[in-house]
DNA sequence: CAGCATCCTGCGTGATACTG
DNA sequence: CAGTATCACGCAGGATGCTG
């Protein structure tokens, strides 16, 4: 390996993860994606459940999410044809790469957020 | 499936998590301490290395970060009684059942985020 | 159905200055 | 040394309304 190089100029990859999946949907839209492709619809419906059933999440937002994930090459979007408008969003190689880190994630945040229980959580 | 729990009340455990690890500093903090504890002006020297040496880290952020990590049961801060003044952060045990996520976020980070190469990185 | 255009707001983040 | 206080700003993210 010689990782040798001194030089850890460039965001080192936590700074650049933290920015890959800074928005509050990229990582649940991924662990979505997970199962197959799903439509911007399916995808937004099943970002309502697993939160509070608060607001729904605004077309805005998620076209940027979804934006954002395609341009990080985590995701794929496929246009079919046109009328009525129908489009799947994919796992790319790389985005798959990726579901085991969400994974992780995913198992230890229940493990250890699922269950704050005697801890302080003023918060709110 | 037996997924029983049809209860996905709470923000889910990826929610959970990025709230938790929100602030540009905090995956790195915890990934600095894994190795031992480390005084406030050592984490805030480790900060500036790994990334570009942009801006230092201003303490009301540092401060906060570091804050809002102890209350999530990440960190744990040992004050050494006074003059001059000696702060301690470590690892709790929470803190140090993440550091493998950590561990998987960075490898994965490294693998692919370290050397864009190809990719449409137009962003910048 | 799958978006985009515009407006508005809160808060995360940085700069600067001060203290025990 | 290890913070806190105050000011300021950019941007994520929600609300609405419109379109191909």
């Amino acid at each position: 390996m010689a990782k040798a190089r001194a030089a850890p100029l460039r965001t080192c990859p936590v700074a650049a993860f933290q920015k890959m999946i800074s928005g509050k949907y990229k990582l649940r839209i991924v662990w979505d994606l997970k199962d197959g492709p799903r439509r911007y619809g399916e995808i937004r419906s099943g970002l309502l459940r697993g939160t509070a059933g608060s607001s729904e999440i605004t077309p805005r937002v998620l076209s940027r999410e979804l934006k954002a994930l395609t341009e990080s090459g985590l995701i794929d979007r496929k246009d079919f044809g046109e009328v009525p408008p129908k489009v799947e969003y994919r796992l790319t190689r790389k985005g798959k790469s990726f579901v085991p880190v969400v994974a992780a994630i995913r198992e230890w945040g229940e493990r250890h957020l699922g269950e704050p229980a005697a801890l302080a959580d003023a918060a709110e």
